[in-house]
RNA sequence: GGCGGCGUAGCCAAGUGGUAAGGCAGAGGUCUGCAAAACCUUUAUUCAUCGGUUCGAUUCCGAUCGCCGCCUCCA
């Protein structure tokens, strides 16, 4: 049973879809105005693992992710650059697939754009201004949060007085607003060059909360089962999607929240300013493999802000170019029929215990130490000739059960060396024999140089690629 | 100022009222022509500090120090 620490009541949950055997599940995706930094990479991930396991668990799981590009930066940036939204955007939404697809997450089964569901988003605020949740003042449009007494059960964060420092961050000139924590809906054009929408509002474009609600219940309906994010988004972002959401129809919006953790880089906040801002592509061109990256990204929970150092993702490298050997190694194994119950045992056990990990609030930590509990007492038995066919093939399976969720293993396709290649592994098999271990050398250190790693086992030789 | 989180070996880090998972790095060994890989052994009398509760605390409570976050459309 699947326990998962709600936002909403601070508590761990037991999670229960509303539909039997389906999950609907949104999150809030990046907002494309740059190349995406790393702790973007954290939160996708941590999203792709609660795909993934619910799926594991035999969800059918119907996955929304947002894709803001309509927010006042983009906006300025679109306009400084003298391009449209659409072309302002295109390049960073290619450059997120990619990296989305180098980290080896999947694709969510709906990815709305804001700028796709303007009219949405207008029906969504004119049903607000219907029920009186929302005013109109100076030509935008607000939500009234008096209106909502709720307001703040997300965040937690005691209204009852002002917010620190409200009052002065308000632009009188520009906000014509009854209560300083009111926030926009719909924010008029201030010029008609301005990006902007045609509206019965009046022409202007939407505020940033309201693509959210609009697109998360236009996709997974009125109600839905799970809403995530980095954990930034509680407030305002989330607590406003809930005014919105249950202003507009009444019920419950969401049933789970769940908030990822963010990102430190060597123990401080990562910035452009201190220098220590990076992005997934300024990692990956380092040389270390997306693998790695996303092996490092989800070795700590969730629910952990997570420190990440260069030497932390070494260890992750080296760890994952481990796991991968392991696999090839396990696929390679010259067995003999039957089965070792010692083997059986520990296979069996690890999956119960994986799932007991994964179950307790996604602790990816707990299923790392199993898989590598696991691996050691597999290379043991290997190491002694112990291992027998049907454990061979229970181990494959569970290693691709595993693998469903982390996706860590690589790619388990053995690839054909080129035939020069294979000569010269053949031409130094035969030296060896002749026990001519200069030229042997000779060819271990050229193979090199083309990047073949050789490693001699009783077996006979394996190469794998650096 | 208000609210919340964290501080565990050289590094990353899980965890729990009952005596410290896992990974990387290090040391010694097995195997190997040598490597590589793998395996075995080893590496925190101790979980920021100081008090308190308890038969017992790293785990609960309080204080102190340090770090991080939200309260500003930053995941």
């Amino acid at each position: 049973m699947l326990r998962i620490r709600n936002t909403l009541s601070g508590k761990l949950e037991e999670f229960r879809p509303l539909r039997e055997g389906e999950v609907r599940f949104y999150y809030c995706g990046p907002t494309v105005w740059d190349y995406g930094h790393i702790g973007n990479f954290r939160s996708a991930v941590a999203a792709d693992i609660v795909r993934r396991y619910l799926k594991f668990k035999g969800y059918k799981v119907t996955h929304v992710m947002n894709i803001t590009d309509v927010e006042d930066r983009i906006i300025a940036k679109s306009q400084e650059a003298g391009l449209s939204i659409d072309d302002y955007t295109a390049k960073y939404i290619e450059a997120l697939w990619e990296d989305f697809d180098a980290l080896g997450c999947e694709r969510p089964e709906v990815v709305p754009r804001a700028t796709r569901h303007i009219p949405e988003m207008i029906e969504l605020i004119e049903r607000l201004l219907e029920t009186n949740h929302a005013y109109r003042s100076d030509g935008s449009i607000y939500y009234r949060i008096s209106s909502f007494p709720e307001y703040g059960k997300l965040s937690k964060i005691n209204f009852s007085g002002n917010i620190a420092g409200a009052s002065e961050r308000v632009d009188t000139d520009k906000y014509e607003k009854e209560d300083a924590r009111d926030f926009a809906l719909w924010k008029e054009s201030s010029s008609p060059t301005e990006p902007g929408w045609d509206a019965p509002l009046g022409r202007g474009r939407p505020g940033w909360h309201i693509e959210c609600s609009a697109m998360s219940m236009k996709y997974l309906d009125e109600t839905f089962d799970l809403h995530a994010g980095g954990i930034d988004l509680v407030f305002p972002h989330h607590e406003n999607e809930i005014a919105q959401s249950e202003g507009a129809t009444g019920k419950e919006f969401v049933r789970y929240w769940l908030h990822f953790e963010h990102l430190k880089v060597e123990g401080e906040t990562m910035s452009k300013s201190k220098g220590n801002y990076y992005t997934f592509r300024d990692i990956a061109a380092k040389g270390y493999s997306p693998a790695a990256i996303r092996y490092f990204l989800l070795s700590v929970p969730y629910n952990k802000q997570i420190n990440f150092t260069f030497d932390a993702l070494a260890g992750a490298e080296k760890t994952v170019s481990g796991l991968q050997d392991f696999r090839a190694r396990l696929t390679e194994a010259l067995t003999e029929p039957g089965s070792n119950e010692t083997i059986h045992d520990a296979t069996v056990r690890a999956l119960s215990d994986f799932e007991a990990g994964m179950d307790d609030d996604l602790n990816t930590s707990v299923a790392l130490a199993v898989i590598h509990n696991l691996t050691r007492t597999v290379n043991t038995a290997l190491a002694r000739k112990q291992l027998r066919e049907d454990n061979k093939q229970e181990l494959l399976d569970l290693i691709e059960r595993f693998d469903s969720v982390l996706n860590i293993f690589g790619n388990n396709q053995r690839e054909m060396l080129d035939s020069e290649v294979q000569a010269l592994i053949d031409e130094r098999q035969e030296a060896r024999r002749r026990r001519d271990f200069p030229r042997s050398d000779e060819i271990r250190v050229e193979l090199g140089e083309r990047g073949i790693i050789l490693e001699d086992t009783k077996d006979g030789v394996r190469w794998k690629r650096k």
